[in-house]
DNA sequence: TTCGGTTTTGCAAACGTGTGTAATTTGGCG
DNA sequence: CGCCAAATTACACACGTTTGCAAAACCGAA
């Protein structure tokens, strides 16, 4: 059953040289030569053998794996998955495999002690980088450094750690020019569907780019706390906007497309008496009526990012920067402004 | 910089023991035993220095190494990153760390040579398992027997593999219900958007549901071909089917979303000229206007029994079973019946 | 005290690969 | 033919952990 494998000691000895020949031979190292004949010769016995070399041997010998560790966070609706994708898509795009994992968000009531144990794991399993998909709590850039102890290089996204670099997406700015959107169209009560702007993290952002707009414009910022970012919250949260607001920002596309639909079950009209912004440019957000004034997340844009700074650090090129990614708004029909664009 | 981790013979060397000794202590193997007095010390020891194990020359030295591989299509809209989160779950709760990859399906012209690779990659990085979310195609099962050779136990998803257990979900029998259903409904010109029957592959088995039932039926079937599940691809069919039929049945919900919409521009009401299915139960799909009547496709229920067969096979309870899974129809606003239903 | 048996521990090999150092071969030139 | 340097190869150890086997320590009973 459990066949071995053949392994170079394997090749060694129906080539009658030694193993050390035979690796060195098919690795190509620059201190040592082995003769073109030679090196012809091994990997024509490897090929007909169909050796495969032991990665997890080399790893351990080597110290490098070829594999990079991937710590996503747990909800934020589709995004996770997607997130997960592009950043597979990066990856390969570099020859790295991935380990995957998710760190508990909504159901742990720890979730920095679960993001701790994950990173540990991936440390203990030998990864040569760790992109870390930010919590933005007060004490993670010192989590971190107890993790990993400079051991590896570590690339954030999602949330600013200092002293470690990382990707961030502007979302204070995207979601102030949104409302500053509605603002322009003559709107003065303006709702706010996600989390508050007095806390950290990537919802806070969002939140802080509304009341930031709202305030320089004086007028009075109000927010609804979504829970995940799902439909059905901004479905439920419909009826409690009903009739305080003319227009809301909602932190994602499917809170907006949840109270959209929440709305029009009330017999309020959308755009006509109630605009509504989303956020994230999904897939579906061109398609569902009224199509949704949104803002771009490039969650490609992200992955290629980090993969690019990973690769910077781990060449050792980079120490500790920010790269700043901004969204861009996308004008359709929720917002009730003339436009309509179909463009993605 | 580099610092070296701690290992058992520095504990060891602290002990004043040896490093079998340590290892015995930490692991307790049922051999030979360690005294209760050495162990309290060895692991207080190894609190004291926060040792962490290698893991990766654990795997080495043992041959299992706690990692399952997760080797996944891309396509399917938002289905990969949802399946791929599905999956996560699953493993972490069986304490298995998840290598994942993706094999390009659209943007190779031979998927089947990426898989192969992927799988090489894979089985070399010593992975006690492979989940394997399988293409269809005719040489599949001897290729997956050419790279795994019986050396580690396979579990197949989304199509069957012979000789290798597998979860499948059973769209045809999904399918042929939701074209009944429209049947029912008096609709006869009903048409299909997605893979035409005559292939293999899921898109393929969607198909010959429909087909089934449209042929039971003594009714004309009719495919128009969709590229990526995607909504787009949806819309831009709604020019062509505007005039032909009075129902759909689309092979996913964002296709559905999409040909939605354009009807809706082409000033076709939807459900009153036309009805429309979709299929997958998208988050969405409550939500959006009309609401769509689809067929769930349990993503977490195929996580789940797939990692049960994993289990099951590594114990070596179980050889070679397929697990079929059947989705439900659930029926809301998009085809017209009466009931109108928001539950999930 | 001595013996037999049991429990606990140490020794050493093994897993597959990389790599430094020493040994061998090769080749050119006197 | 002999010598030296350069090119090529072999030997041996390292990486951190597990594990079979042998040795040691312990314990109770004769």
């Amino acid at each position: 059953m459990e066949k071995k494998r053949v392994t170079i000691k394997d090749l060694a000895k129906t080539l009658g040289v030694s193993h050390s020949t035979v690796s060195r031979a098919l690795s190509r190292s620059k201190a040592h030569m082995v003769s073109e004949e030679t090196r012809r010769r091994v990997k024509q016995v490897a090929e007909e053998f169909s050796y495969r070399p032991n990665l997890l041997a080399k790893g351990f010998a080597t110290g490098r794996t070829g594999t990079l560790g991937l710590l996503a966070r747990e909800g934020y609706q589709e995004q996770a998955g997607a997130q997960i994708e592009s950043f597979l898509r990066a990856a390969d795009d570099r020859n790295y495999r991935l380990l995957v994992g998710m760190s508990a968000e909504w159901d742990s009531p720890t979730p920095e002690i679960d993001q701790a144990t994950q990173m540990e794991q991936f440390v203990s399993r030998g990864i040569d980088g760790l992109l870390l998909q930010t919590i933005g709590d007060e004490g993670e850039p010192e989590r971190i450094r107890g993790v990993v102890d400079g051991r590896i290089p570590v690339v954030t996204f999602n949330y600013p750690a200092p002293g470690f670099p990382g990707v961030v997406l502007d979302f204070t700015a995207g979601f102030c020019r949104a409302t500053e959107h509605l603002i322009a169209l003559g709107h003065e009560r303006i709702g706010f569907l996600g989390e508050s702007w007095d806390g950290s993290g990537q919802g806070a952002a969002r939140g802080r780019g509304y009341f930031n707009a709202m305030h320089a414009h004086g007028l009075h910022p109000e927010s609804l706390p979504v829970g995940r970012y799902q439909t059905e919250s901004g479905y439920r949260l419909s009826r409690e906007v009903k009739d305080r607001f003319t227009a809301l920002v909602c932190c994602s596309d499917y809170t907006a497309i949840g109270v959209c639909r929440g709305l029009d079950e009330s017999g309020v009209r959308v755009p006509e008496d109630v605009a509504v912004v989303g956020s994230g440019d999904s897939d579906v957000s061109a398609f569902v009526t009224p199509s949704l004034t949104t803002q771009s997340t490039p969650i490609r844009g992200i992955a290629h990012a980090a993969m690019e700074l990973m690769r910077k650090v781990i060449d050792g090129r980079e120490v500790a920067c920010q790269v700043v990614l901004s969204s861009s708004l996308i004008v359709r029909e929720s917002c009730g402004s003339a436009i309509a664009d179909r463009s993605r």
